[in-house]
DNA sequence: AAGAAGAGCAACCGCATCCCG
DNA sequence: GCGGGATGCGGTTGCTCTTCT
């Protein structure tokens, strides 16, 4: 049996209250984004650091667009879908304010939608207008439905381009994006803590 | 006006991977 | 090289708000 990673009993859960925000915006603006795992109680806080994390990365962070996706930001979700899945962390990181929540979320309430009602299959990498965005999959997972990217675990420290992506997918798409920047750096947030 | 159903979104959970001693 | 804790990710859940009947 996996323990819990917060197994501690006076940890809150559910909805922020917003003297919880104000407590978690004043310490990271005072000593930055640090160490999760010890940042709640150094903050005064009685959440286990993934929820701080994941409080500040979707919601409090400074840079945050919200609101409403354009629809230059849809159709970039759509082409980045097809060529990485479900890989929220990187599609989000080509949204210049986005999360990976808020677009894994608009993915599965408004495009799923979308590409349905357009007889396209969500779950599929389709075809692209002019591009030939999605044909490697088909070759490549038989008997799935979902894309299955390749493995760019380790992105944490990745820089995702051309050149450094795993070498059999770089080797895929180079030849089949005409449209797409795969200048894929992860871009940290510019939050000015400093 | 009230209840039901659906949609949207914030938050949680569990796993994979990283990092450091 | 190994083990354990920390971190990040994708999938899923459940609450709230809106729309429909």
């Amino acid at each position: 049996m996996r323990k819990p990673c917060c197994e501690k009993k006076d940890t809150n859960k559910g909805a922020w209250s917003r003297q919880e925000d104000q407590k978690l915006i004043d310490y990271i603006q005072k000593h930055g984004e640090g160490c999760w795992s010890s940042l709640p109680q150094a903050a005064g806080l009685r959440r286990c650091g993934k929820s701080c994390r994941l409080r500040w990365i979707n919601y409090l962070r400074p840079d945050l667009k919200r609101g409403n996706f354009g629809e230059d930001e849809e159709d970039l979700i759509i082409k980045l879908h097809a060529l990485l899945g479900n890989r929220w962390s990187l599609i989000a990181g080509r949204l210049p304010g986005r999360t990976d929540n808020e677009v894994k979320n608009y993915w599965n309430s408004h495009i799923r939608k979308k590409l349905i009602q357009r007889g396209l299959d969500p779950n599929k990498p389709h075809r692209l207008r002019n591009t030939s965005i999605g044909a490697r999959k088909s070759s490549e997972s038989p008997n799935d439905q979902a894309p299955k990217p390749v493995n760019f675990h380790g992105y944490k420290n990745l820089k995702v381009n051309n050149d450094t992506a795993t070498s059999s997918d770089s080797n895929k798409t180079s030849t089949t994006l005409p449209d797409i920047n795969l200048d894929l750096t992860l871009c940290t947030p510019a939050i000015a803590l400093a």
